[in-house]
RNA sequence: GCUGCAAAGUGUUCUAUCGCUGCCUGGUUUCGGCCGGGCGGAGGAAAGUCCGGGCAACAAAGAGCAUCCUGCUUCUUAACGGGAAGGCGCCCUGCAGCGGGCGACAGCCAGUGCCACAGAAAAUAUACCGCCCCUCAUCGGGUAAGGGUGAAAACGUGAGGUAAGAGCUCACGGCAGGUACAGGUAACUGUAUUUGCGGUAAACCUCAGGAGUUGAAAAACCAAAUAGGUCCCAAAAUGGAAGUUGCUCGCUUCUGUGUGCUGUGCAAACAGCAACGUUGGGAUGGGUAGGUUGUUAGAGCCGGUUAGCAAUAGCCGGUCCAGAUUAAUGAUAGAAACUGCCUUUGGGCAGCACAAAACCCGGCUUAUAGUUUUGCUGCUGUA
Protein backbone atom coordinates (compact mmCIF):
# COMPACT_ATOMS: atom_id res chain seq x y z
CA UNK A 1 0.00 0.00 0.00
CA UNK A 2 2.29 2.84 1.34
CA UNK A 3 5.68 1.06 -0.30
CA UNK A 4 8.18 2.58 -2.15
CA UNK A 5 10.19 0.02 -3.51
CA UNK A 6 12.91 -0.43 -5.95
CA UNK A 7 10.38 -1.65 -8.87
CA UNK A 8 8.68 1.74 -8.30
CA UNK A 9 11.80 4.05 -9.12
CA UNK A 10 12.75 4.45 -13.10
CA UNK A 11 16.71 3.42 -13.30
CA UNK A 12 16.10 2.58 -17.05
CA UNK A 13 18.69 4.75 -18.83
CA UNK A 14 16.10 4.35 -22.34
CA UNK A 15 13.07 5.26 -20.68
CA UNK A 16 14.59 8.46 -18.95
CA UNK A 17 16.09 9.58 -21.98
CA UNK A 18 12.55 9.11 -24.13
CA UNK A 19 10.90 10.54 -21.15
CA UNK A 20 12.50 13.51 -21.19
CA UNK A 21 12.66 13.96 -24.99
CA UNK A 22 9.16 12.90 -25.98
CA UNK A 23 6.82 13.07 -22.59
CA UNK A 24 4.27 15.53 -21.27
CA UNK A 25 5.29 18.26 -19.03
CA UNK A 26 3.39 20.65 -16.75
CA UNK A 27 4.04 23.21 -13.69
CA UNK A 28 2.62 22.61 -10.22
CA UNK A 29 4.39 24.78 -8.32
CA UNK A 30 6.66 24.14 -6.23
CA UNK A 31 7.15 21.05 -8.65
CA UNK A 32 7.79 20.58 -12.58
CA UNK A 33 6.06 17.20 -13.89
CA UNK A 34 7.03 15.08 -16.76
CA UNK A 35 5.18 12.29 -17.99
CA UNK A 36 4.76 9.48 -20.73
CA UNK A 37 2.43 6.65 -20.87
CA UNK A 38 4.44 3.40 -22.11
CA UNK A 39 2.97 -0.05 -23.89
CA UNK A 40 5.69 -2.31 -22.57
CA UNK A 41 5.61 -4.19 -19.17
CA UNK A 42 6.95 -2.54 -16.52
CA UNK A 43 7.51 -3.68 -13.21
CA UNK A 44 5.19 -1.37 -11.21
CA UNK A 45 1.86 0.54 -13.00
CA UNK A 46 3.77 3.98 -12.45
CA UNK A 47 7.86 4.47 -12.23
CA UNK A 48 8.97 7.75 -10.46
CA UNK A 49 11.98 9.64 -10.45
CA UNK A 50 12.55 12.71 -7.60
CA UNK A 51 15.21 15.24 -8.79
CA UNK A 52 16.90 18.09 -7.39
CA UNK A 53 19.05 20.98 -9.31
CA UNK A 54 22.30 20.52 -7.76
CA UNK A 55 22.85 24.09 -9.60
CA UNK A 56 20.11 25.45 -6.95
CA UNK A 57 21.08 23.46 -4.17
CA UNK A 58 24.47 23.39 -3.61
CA UNK A 59 24.95 21.13 -0.58
CA UNK A 60 23.96 17.50 -0.58
CA UNK A 61 22.27 17.98 3.13
CA UNK A 62 19.57 20.25 1.09
CA UNK A 63 19.27 17.99 -1.68
CA UNK A 64 18.69 14.78 0.35
CA UNK A 65 16.26 16.45 2.67
CA UNK A 66 14.06 17.72 -0.27
CA UNK A 67 13.99 14.82 -1.63
CA UNK A 68 12.99 12.46 0.92
CA UNK A 69 10.20 14.81 1.83
CA UNK A 70 9.04 14.71 -1.55
CA UNK A 71 9.39 10.86 -1.81
CA UNK A 72 7.35 10.69 1.03
CA UNK A 73 4.73 12.64 0.09
CA UNK A 74 3.98 10.57 -3.00
CA UNK A 75 4.73 7.77 -1.14
CA UNK A 76 1.40 8.44 1.48
CA UNK A 77 -0.80 9.61 -1.56
CA UNK A 78 0.21 7.79 -4.91
CA UNK A 79 -2.09 4.47 -3.83
CA UNK A 80 -5.56 6.65 -3.86
CA UNK A 81 -4.89 9.16 -6.59
CA UNK A 82 -2.92 7.58 -8.99
CA UNK A 83 -2.80 3.65 -9.12
CA UNK A 84 -6.19 2.89 -8.73
CA UNK A 85 -7.68 5.42 -11.97
CA UNK A 86 -4.90 3.99 -13.75
CA UNK A 87 -5.48 0.55 -13.18
CA UNK A 88 -8.59 0.78 -13.96
CA UNK A 89 -7.83 2.60 -17.42
CA UNK A 90 -5.48 -0.45 -17.80
CA UNK A 91 -2.48 2.09 -17.91
CA UNK A 92 1.07 2.03 -17.15
CA UNK A 93 3.32 5.56 -16.54
CA UNK A 94 6.71 6.90 -16.04
CA UNK A 95 6.87 10.28 -13.86
CA UNK A 96 9.77 12.54 -13.15
CA UNK A 97 9.00 15.39 -10.62
CA UNK A 98 11.41 18.19 -10.07
CA UNK A 99 11.85 20.55 -7.52
CA UNK A 100 11.99 23.88 -9.02
CA UNK A 101 11.46 26.05 -5.69
CA UNK A 102 13.55 28.80 -4.42
CA UNK A 103 13.52 27.82 -0.75
CA UNK A 104 13.43 24.62 0.71
CA UNK A 105 9.57 23.76 1.23
CA UNK A 106 7.96 22.46 4.70
CA UNK A 107 6.57 19.70 5.03
CA UNK A 108 2.55 20.13 4.82
CA UNK A 109 3.47 22.87 2.11
CA UNK A 110 4.81 19.73 0.02
CA UNK A 111 1.92 17.48 0.85
CA UNK A 112 -0.72 19.65 -0.54
CA UNK A 113 1.27 20.39 -3.65
CA UNK A 114 1.60 16.52 -3.97
CA UNK A 115 -2.44 15.86 -4.12
CA UNK A 116 -3.04 18.73 -6.39
CA UNK A 117 0.02 17.39 -8.81
CA UNK A 118 -1.57 14.42 -8.49
CA UNK A 119 -4.92 15.29 -9.34
CA UNK A 120 -3.61 16.99 -11.98
CA UNK A 121 -1.29 14.28 -13.61
CA UNK A 122 -4.47 11.97 -13.93
CA UNK A 123 -6.59 14.44 -15.56
CA UNK A 124 -4.17 14.99 -18.53
CA UNK A 125 -3.85 11.40 -18.74
CA UNK A 126 -7.25 10.58 -18.96
CA UNK A 127 -8.01 13.77 -21.49
CA UNK A 128 -5.01 12.52 -23.86
CA UNK A 129 -6.57 9.26 -23.82
CA UNK A 130 -9.99 10.82 -24.78
CA UNK A 131 -8.41 12.61 -27.30
CA UNK A 132 -6.93 9.49 -28.97
CA UNK A 133 -10.07 7.52 -28.98
C1' G B 1 35.66 34.38 39.83
C1' C B 2 35.51 36.56 34.88
C1' U B 3 37.64 37.24 29.98
C1' G B 4 40.76 35.83 25.90
C1' C B 5 44.08 32.34 23.45
C1' A B 6 46.03 27.37 22.54
C1' A B 7 45.71 22.03 22.78
C1' A B 8 42.80 17.68 23.53
C1' G B 9 37.78 15.36 24.03
C1' U B 10 32.49 15.33 22.91
C1' G B 11 29.21 16.40 18.64
C1' U B 12 21.52 15.57 21.98
C1' U B 13 18.31 11.35 23.81
C1' C B 14 13.68 8.42 24.09
C1' U B 15 8.61 6.58 22.52
C1' A B 16 4.62 5.60 18.87
C1' U B 17 2.83 5.08 13.71
C1' C B 18 4.06 4.63 8.49
C1' G B 19 8.27 3.55 5.25
C1' C B 20 13.66 2.56 2.81
C1' U B 21 18.26 -0.63 2.60
C1' G B 22 21.93 -4.99 3.69
C1' C B 23 22.45 -9.74 6.04
C1' C B 24 20.39 -13.99 8.74
C1' U B 25 15.98 -16.76 9.34
C1' G B 26 10.53 -19.23 9.99
C1' G B 27 5.92 -20.56 7.51
C1' U B 28 3.35 -21.20 2.89
C1' U B 29 3.37 -21.91 -2.48
C1' U B 30 0.34 -23.19 -8.58
C1' C B 31 7.99 -22.15 -7.57
C1' G B 32 6.31 -16.25 -10.08
C1' G B 33 5.69 -14.96 -5.24
C1' C B 34 2.94 -14.09 -0.44
C1' C B 35 2.85 -13.55 5.09
C1' G B 36 6.19 -12.81 9.09
C1' G B 37 10.65 -12.61 12.86
C1' G B 38 15.70 -10.97 14.31
C1' C B 39 20.29 -8.04 13.85
C1' G B 40 22.92 -3.86 11.60
C1' G B 41 22.42 1.13 8.76
C1' A B 42 26.58 8.55 7.92
C1' G B 43 30.99 11.98 10.05
C1' G B 44 34.59 14.51 13.09
C1' A B 45 35.36 16.51 9.59
C1' A B 46 31.78 11.66 5.47
C1' A B 47 33.78 18.16 2.86
C1' G B 48 38.08 20.38 -0.18
C1' U B 49 40.40 16.57 -3.50
C1' C B 50 45.97 19.23 -1.46
C1' C B 51 49.93 15.18 -0.38
C1' G B 52 51.26 9.78 0.52
C1' G B 53 50.20 4.49 0.03
C1' G B 54 47.44 -0.20 -1.00
C1' C B 55 44.85 -2.33 -5.22
C1' A B 56 44.15 -2.71 -10.79
C1' A B 57 45.31 -2.15 -16.03
C1' C B 58 48.87 -0.77 -19.47
C1' A B 59 54.11 0.31 -20.29
C1' A B 60 59.22 -1.00 -19.19
C1' A B 61 67.07 -3.87 -21.11
C1' G B 62 70.48 -0.35 -18.81
C1' A B 63 72.51 4.54 -18.50
C1' G B 64 72.41 9.75 -19.40
C1' C B 65 69.82 14.42 -20.49
C1' A B 66 65.39 17.27 -19.96
C1' U B 67 60.96 18.25 -16.84
C1' C B 68 58.61 18.31 -12.07
C1' C B 69 58.73 17.82 -6.68
C1' U B 70 61.26 18.01 -1.88
C1' G B 71 65.17 20.88 1.04
C1' C B 72 68.44 22.24 9.17
C1' U B 73 69.33 17.13 11.82
C1' U B 74 68.00 12.44 13.84
C1' C B 75 64.02 9.31 14.39
C1' U B 76 59.11 7.39 13.11
C1' U B 77 56.19 4.86 9.25
C1' A B 78 53.61 0.75 4.13
C1' A B 79 54.62 5.78 2.55
C1' C B 80 54.49 11.11 2.87
C1' G B 81 55.32 17.56 1.47
C1' G B 82 52.56 14.09 7.74
C1' G B 83 54.22 13.32 12.90
C1' A B 84 57.91 13.27 17.26
C1' A B 85 62.31 14.95 19.55
C1' G B 86 66.42 18.12 18.94
C1' G B 87 69.35 22.37 16.73
C1' C B 88 69.39 27.45 14.82
C1' G B 89 66.88 32.30 13.86
C1' C B 90 62.88 35.80 14.95
C1' C B 91 58.72 37.41 18.18
C1' C B 92 55.99 37.73 23.08
C1' U B 93 60.19 41.24 26.11
C1' G B 94 64.61 46.66 27.66
C1' C B 95 68.39 42.24 29.09
C1' A B 96 68.95 36.94 30.66
C1' G B 97 66.35 32.48 31.94
C1' C B 98 61.78 29.56 32.08
C1' G B 99 57.54 29.03 29.08
C1' G B 100 54.77 29.81 24.61
C1' G B 101 54.28 31.06 19.30
C1' C B 102 56.21 31.38 14.25
C1' G B 103 59.91 29.96 10.38
C1' A B 104 60.57 26.98 1.94
C1' C B 105 65.64 26.99 7.78
C1' A B 106 70.76 23.62 1.84
C1' G B 107 74.27 26.82 -1.15
C1' C B 108 75.26 34.22 -3.40
C1' C B 109 83.57 32.24 -1.27
C1' A B 110 80.99 27.97 -8.54
C1' G B 111 79.11 31.18 -12.43
C1' U B 112 75.47 34.68 -14.54
C1' G B 113 71.81 38.25 -13.52
C1' C B 114 68.84 41.86 -10.72
C1' C B 115 68.57 45.87 -6.85
C1' A B 116 62.22 50.65 -8.45
C1' C B 117 62.19 55.95 -6.65
C1' A B 118 65.65 59.08 -4.47
C1' G B 119 70.78 59.66 -4.52
C1' A B 120 77.35 61.66 -6.54
C1' A B 121 77.50 56.43 -6.31
C1' A B 122 73.42 50.22 -5.69
C1' A B 123 79.11 47.29 -6.50
C1' U B 124 86.36 46.14 -10.74
C1' A B 125 83.22 53.12 -6.63
C1' U B 126 83.26 57.69 -13.68
C1' A B 127 83.19 62.24 -6.43
C1' C B 128 77.23 66.41 -5.81
C1' C B 129 78.48 69.38 -1.42
C1' G B 130 82.71 69.03 1.66
C1' C B 131 88.19 68.17 3.01
C1' C B 132 93.39 68.38 1.08
C1' C B 133 97.41 69.41 -2.69
C1' C B 134 98.87 72.51 -6.89
C1' U B 135 97.60 77.42 -8.76
C1' C B 136 96.77 84.55 -8.63
C1' A B 137 92.36 81.91 -10.14
C1' U B 138 90.26 78.17 -13.25
C1' C B 139 91.65 73.55 -14.94
C1' G B 140 93.82 69.22 -12.86
C1' G B 141 94.96 65.59 -8.99
C1' G B 142 94.14 63.07 -4.15
C1' U B 143 90.30 61.62 -0.64
C1' A B 144 84.73 57.31 1.10
C1' A B 145 86.11 61.22 7.74
C1' G B 146 81.34 64.31 7.53
C1' G B 147 76.50 65.97 4.88
C1' G B 148 72.18 64.69 2.46
C1' U B 149 69.20 60.24 -0.37
C1' G B 150 67.45 55.43 0.28
C1' A B 151 64.67 49.27 2.18
C1' A B 152 70.04 48.80 1.92
C1' A B 153 75.86 53.19 1.39
C1' A B 154 81.45 49.67 1.33
C1' C B 155 81.83 46.09 9.00
C1' G B 156 81.42 49.33 14.06
C1' U B 157 84.20 52.19 18.02
C1' G B 158 88.85 54.19 19.48
C1' A B 159 93.98 55.07 18.51
C1' G B 160 98.10 55.39 15.22
C1' G B 161 98.98 57.28 10.53
C1' U B 162 98.46 61.32 6.68
C1' A B 163 98.71 67.17 2.89
C1' A B 164 93.67 65.46 3.78
C1' G B 165 92.10 60.62 4.21
C1' A B 166 91.39 55.37 3.84
C1' G B 167 91.25 47.90 7.55
C1' C B 168 96.51 51.39 5.37
C1' U B 169 98.19 49.53 10.53
C1' C B 170 96.89 48.22 15.68
C1' A B 171 93.38 47.10 19.95
C1' C B 172 88.51 45.60 21.18
C1' G B 173 83.99 43.99 18.99
C1' G B 174 80.25 42.04 14.85
C1' C B 175 79.33 38.67 10.78
C1' A B 176 80.91 34.80 7.20
C1' G B 177 84.27 30.84 5.38
C1' G B 178 88.60 27.42 6.21
C1' U B 179 91.70 24.50 9.70
C1' A B 180 92.67 22.13 14.54
C1' C B 181 90.92 20.44 19.26
C1' A B 182 86.72 19.29 22.71
C1' G B 183 81.28 17.91 23.32
C1' G B 184 77.13 15.71 20.54
C1' U B 185 74.57 9.75 16.39
C1' A B 186 73.80 14.43 13.70
C1' A B 187 72.06 19.46 12.82
C1' C B 188 75.06 22.35 15.85
C1' U B 189 77.84 24.47 20.02
C1' G B 190 82.45 26.07 22.54
C1' U B 191 87.81 27.36 22.33
C1' A B 192 92.14 28.57 19.44
C1' U B 193 94.00 30.13 14.82
C1' U B 194 93.65 32.01 9.91
C1' U B 195 91.23 34.37 5.54
C1' G B 196 87.63 37.80 4.25
C1' C B 197 83.56 41.77 4.71
C1' G B 198 76.37 44.91 0.54
C1' G B 199 71.69 42.34 -0.43
C1' U B 200 68.88 38.84 -3.41
C1' A B 201 68.23 31.50 -4.89
C1' A B 202 59.36 32.09 -3.53
C1' A B 203 66.18 35.13 -9.75
C1' C B 204 68.45 31.66 -13.33
C1' C B 205 71.37 28.22 -11.27
C1' U B 206 74.48 24.58 -8.09
C1' C B 207 74.25 20.44 -4.71
C1' A B 208 71.61 16.25 -2.42
C1' G B 209 67.32 12.99 -2.50
C1' G B 210 62.96 11.37 -5.19
C1' A B 211 59.22 10.69 -9.35
C1' G B 212 56.69 5.29 -15.43
C1' U B 213 51.33 6.58 -16.96
C1' U B 214 46.22 6.30 -15.88
C1' G B 215 42.43 5.83 -11.89
C1' A B 216 36.77 1.78 -9.34
C1' A B 217 33.68 5.64 -15.10
C1' A B 218 40.42 1.01 -12.95
C1' A B 219 39.74 -4.13 -13.90
C1' A B 220 37.69 -9.38 -14.38
C1' C B 221 33.51 -12.39 -15.67
C1' C B 222 28.23 -13.73 -17.41
C1' A B 223 24.01 -15.31 -20.58
C1' A B 224 20.45 -13.21 -23.86
C1' A B 225 18.64 -9.00 -27.20
C1' U B 226 19.42 -5.22 -31.08
C1' A B 227 22.04 -2.88 -35.19
C1' G B 228 26.35 -3.10 -37.82
C1' G B 229 31.83 -5.18 -38.96
C1' U B 230 34.94 -9.49 -40.49
C1' C B 231 35.32 -14.59 -42.14
C1' C B 232 33.32 -19.34 -44.02
C1' C B 233 29.58 -22.34 -46.57
C1' A B 234 25.39 -22.76 -49.88
C1' A B 235 22.05 -20.75 -53.86
C1' A B 236 22.64 -18.97 -58.98
C1' A B 237 19.75 -15.66 -61.07
C1' U B 238 15.95 -12.02 -59.58
C1' G B 239 11.76 -8.26 -60.29
C1' G B 240 7.46 -7.21 -63.50
C1' A B 241 3.74 -8.60 -67.27
C1' A B 242 1.11 -12.25 -70.12
C1' G B 243 -0.30 -17.36 -71.11
C1' U B 244 -1.46 -22.44 -69.21
C1' U B 245 -5.04 -24.28 -64.74
C1' G B 246 -11.52 -24.08 -61.45
C1' C B 247 -7.49 -21.97 -57.79
C1' U B 248 -2.31 -22.30 -55.81
C1' C B 249 2.56 -24.20 -56.76
C1' G B 250 5.00 -25.22 -61.09
C1' C B 251 6.07 -24.57 -66.33
C1' U B 252 6.39 -21.46 -70.97
C1' U B 253 6.98 -16.63 -73.43
C1' C B 254 8.18 -11.36 -73.38
C1' U B 255 10.76 -7.48 -70.89
C1' G B 256 14.20 -4.69 -67.23
C1' U B 257 18.95 -5.07 -64.20
C1' G B 258 25.07 -1.40 -61.33
C1' U B 259 31.23 -1.93 -61.95
C1' G B 260 35.80 -3.77 -64.33
C1' C B 261 38.32 -6.90 -67.93
C1' U B 262 38.36 -10.04 -72.46
C1' G B 263 36.29 -11.60 -77.26
C1' U B 264 32.92 -10.74 -81.68
C1' G B 265 30.89 -6.49 -84.26
C1' C B 266 31.04 -0.17 -88.09
C1' A B 267 27.61 0.56 -84.19
C1' A B 268 23.52 -0.87 -81.11
C1' A B 269 24.20 -5.09 -78.74
C1' C B 270 25.59 -10.14 -77.54
C1' A B 271 28.75 -13.93 -75.14
C1' G B 272 32.30 -15.25 -71.31
C1' C B 273 35.09 -14.30 -66.76
C1' A B 274 36.05 -11.73 -62.13
C1' A B 275 35.18 -9.55 -57.71
C1' C B 276 31.34 -6.67 -55.32
C1' G B 277 26.43 -6.91 -54.22
C1' U B 278 21.69 -9.99 -53.08
C1' U B 279 19.26 -14.15 -50.21
C1' G B 280 19.78 -18.12 -46.48
C1' G B 281 22.77 -20.57 -42.66
C1' G B 282 27.02 -20.69 -39.37
C1' A B 283 31.35 -18.75 -36.81
C1' U B 284 34.05 -14.74 -34.65
C1' G B 285 35.91 -10.69 -31.85
C1' G B 286 34.49 -5.69 -30.23
C1' G B 287 30.59 -1.59 -28.88
C1' U B 288 25.84 -0.16 -26.27
C1' A B 289 22.36 -1.18 -22.22
C1' G B 290 21.84 -4.98 -18.01
C1' G B 291 23.79 -8.30 -14.15
C1' U B 292 27.82 -10.50 -10.90
C1' U B 293 32.66 -9.84 -8.81
C1' G B 294 36.06 -5.91 -7.47
C1' U B 295 33.25 -3.98 -2.56
C1' U B 296 34.15 -3.71 2.70
C1' A B 297 38.21 -8.42 7.99
C1' G B 298 41.17 -3.83 7.48
C1' A B 299 48.66 -0.75 7.78
C1' G B 300 40.69 -2.33 11.38
C1' C B 301 38.63 -1.05 16.35
C1' C B 302 38.68 -1.54 21.99
C1' G B 303 41.36 -2.78 26.56
C1' G B 304 45.88 -4.18 29.01
C1' U B 305 51.12 -4.54 29.10
C1' U B 306 56.44 -3.92 27.59
C1' A B 307 60.29 -0.68 25.09
C1' G B 308 61.02 4.56 24.08
C1' C B 309 61.57 11.66 26.32
C1' A B 310 57.94 11.25 22.38
C1' A B 311 55.92 10.14 17.52
C1' U B 312 55.62 4.95 17.32
C1' A B 313 56.49 -0.28 17.66
C1' G B 314 56.13 -5.34 19.87
C1' C B 315 53.17 -8.85 22.71
C1' C B 316 48.48 -10.61 25.06
C1' G B 317 43.14 -10.65 25.32
C1' G B 318 38.51 -9.22 23.25
C1' U B 319 35.55 -7.80 19.01
C1' C B 320 33.04 -7.69 13.73
C1' C B 321 31.32 -2.31 13.24
C1' A B 322 27.05 1.05 6.62
C1' G B 323 27.47 -0.90 1.78
C1' A B 324 23.48 2.53 -1.70
C1' U B 325 24.27 2.42 -7.39
C1' U B 326 18.72 7.88 -11.00
C1' A B 327 21.84 6.29 -5.49
C1' A B 328 18.97 3.66 1.26
C1' U B 329 20.15 5.46 6.38
C1' G B 330 13.74 8.80 6.38
C1' A B 331 8.77 11.34 7.53
C1' U B 332 5.10 12.76 11.03
C1' A B 333 3.48 13.29 16.14
C1' G B 334 4.75 13.54 21.31
C1' A B 335 8.20 13.82 25.45
C1' A B 336 13.01 14.91 27.79
C1' A B 337 18.01 17.29 27.84
C1' C B 338 20.76 21.86 26.49
C1' U B 339 20.92 27.39 25.27
C1' G B 340 18.47 32.18 25.15
C1' C B 341 14.24 35.59 26.37
C1' C B 342 9.80 36.55 29.39
C1' U B 343 7.81 35.28 34.15
C1' U B 344 2.40 35.82 38.32
C1' U B 345 8.24 30.82 40.00
C1' G B 346 3.15 27.01 38.02
C1' G B 347 5.27 27.78 33.47
C1' G B 348 5.33 30.06 28.38
C1' C B 349 7.87 31.23 23.68
C1' A B 350 11.96 30.57 20.43
C1' G B 351 16.32 28.04 19.03
C1' C B 352 19.27 23.42 18.72
C1' A B 353 26.10 24.18 14.67
C1' C B 354 29.08 22.67 10.43
C1' A B 355 27.68 19.29 7.29
C1' A B 356 25.86 13.31 3.88
C1' A B 357 29.65 7.56 2.81
C1' A B 358 30.46 5.99 -2.95
C1' C B 359 37.12 0.94 -3.69
C1' C B 360 39.95 1.27 0.98
C1' C B 361 43.54 3.38 4.35
C1' G B 362 47.49 7.36 6.66
C1' G B 363 47.73 12.63 6.90
C1' C B 364 47.01 17.96 5.75
C1' U B 365 43.63 22.08 5.08
C1' U B 366 39.03 24.40 5.74
C1' A B 367 33.76 24.73 8.32
C1' U B 368 31.66 24.04 13.24
C1' A B 369 26.14 25.85 17.92
C1' G B 370 26.87 24.19 22.54
C1' U B 371 29.75 21.69 26.25
C1' U B 372 34.04 19.17 29.23
C1' U B 373 39.31 18.99 30.68
C1' U B 374 44.29 21.00 30.85
C1' G B 375 47.87 25.03 30.27
C1' C B 376 48.96 30.21 29.78
C1' U B 377 48.16 35.92 29.24
C1' G B 378 45.19 39.90 31.28
C1' C B 379 41.62 41.92 34.97
C1' U B 380 39.20 41.68 39.73
C1' G B 381 38.23 39.93 44.81
C1' U B 382 39.72 37.44 49.49
C1' A B 383 43.54 35.59 52.92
Amino acid sequence: MYTFKKEERLCNKKLLDGLFRSGFSFLCYPFRVSWMQVDAALPATVQVVFAVSKKRYRRAVDRNLIKRRMRETYRLHKQELLHLPLHEQNQQLVLSINYIGKEIADFKFMDKKMIKLLMQTCDQISASHVKLV
